[in-house]
DNA sequence: GATTGCTACGAGGGGTCC
DNA sequence: GGACCCCTCGTAGCAATC
């Protein structure tokens, strides 16, 4: 039984949020979710900075093949599923206001243009005219424009262009809080949230510069364990979650090496382990 | 009603793999 | 070059509190 079935759902979380029904997903072959709201969407438009209202095919949700953003805003669903969600989660939905605060971010977003004409090697974006220094980031960026997102969650359906916003999302269906405050016993999802709570609460500033990385943690997502060592971490997942991905991930990495610096089977060596690099987990 | 603290999520930046 | 992975920041929305 999924932890999430477990989980103390505040109402205000979810339950004022909008659902949308399941049947009105649809799910296709490469497990990608795409709404089938259909003839009505909604579309921002990059000139008047609005949100319309515009007829819409299936066959236009492609990633960036279309000029114009299309976003689905259902409107059916009163009340949501979030006072449903202790009693069957089976039927749990994506949130209408999902597609709803997708489009108005954009629209928030849409505002800062700190770029207004794209130099030489610049990548525009079609839909919202953002400029990127890197094909591969407008690539990336495209996908925001498209609804059909390739990372669905397992419990309510919801669908991510990101494996890490999946991840990330997945906590609050499983529960598990990663980021623990030391003064206090709050524990939080989000390592911003703890930031967040240290600075408001305890007055304690992070020494980081903007952007710059932390420290990583290791965070194993089957039970919450936590450890900022890559060997305690892996011997913590081996050990107790051994059809876990992220050591099958490991594993190929160690294969990988392997083949590289001929040694032998060298993937069960603790000292292996913690020579592994953060940053490859 | 305003403020505060927290949750959740969109999306850009960057490294690495295939 | 695209996909994958992980990081970060910014912010909307909510409940609790003032």
């Amino acid at each position: 039984m999924p932890r999430s079935f477990l989980v103390k759902k505040k109402r205000g979380a979810c339950g004022a949020w909008q659902w949308k029904e399941p049947e009105q997903l649809e799910w296709k072959e490469d497990n990608t979710v795409v709404s089938k709201i259909a003839k009505e969407q909604t579309c921002f438009s990059p000139d008047t900075q609005q949100l319309a209202t515009v007829p819409q095919s299936e066959d236009s949700l492609g990633c960036g093949t279309e000029a114009g953003m299309r976003m689905s805003v259902p409107l059916s669903g009163p009340g949501g599923p979030g006072a449903d969600t202790r009693q069957n989660w089976s039927t749990l939905m994506l949130r209408r206001s999902f597609y709803h605060s997708n489009a108005l971010a954009l629209v928030s977003r849409a505002k800062p243009r700190p770029r207004t004409s794209p130099g030489s090697g610049d990548f525009v974006c079609s839909v919202c005219h953002k400029i990127f220094p890197l094909q591969r980031m407008l690539t990336r960026h495209l996908k925001c424009h498209s609804l059909v997102k390739r990372h669905p969650c397992r419990f309510c359906g919801k669908g991510f262009n990101d494996t890490f916003d999946l991840k990330r999302h997945m906590r609050t269906h499983t529960g598990i809080r990663p980021y623990k405050c030391e003064l206090c016993e709050k524990a939080f999802t989000q390592r911003c949230s703890l930031e967040s709570h240290m600075r408001k609460i305890h007055a304690v500033h992070q020494q980081y510069a903007y952007r710059q990385r932390r420290s990583k943690i290791f965070v194993c997502e089957d039970c919450g364990y936590t450890s900022s060592r890559p060997d305690e971490y892996f011997l913590h997942v081996r050990q107790c979650h051994p059809g876990s991905p992220a050591l099958r991930r490991y594993y190929r990495r160690q294969a990988h090496e392997n083949s590289s610096f001929g040694s032998a089977d060298c993937k069960l060596n603790p000292y292996l382990l913690y020579s592994t690099p953060a940053y490859y987990m």
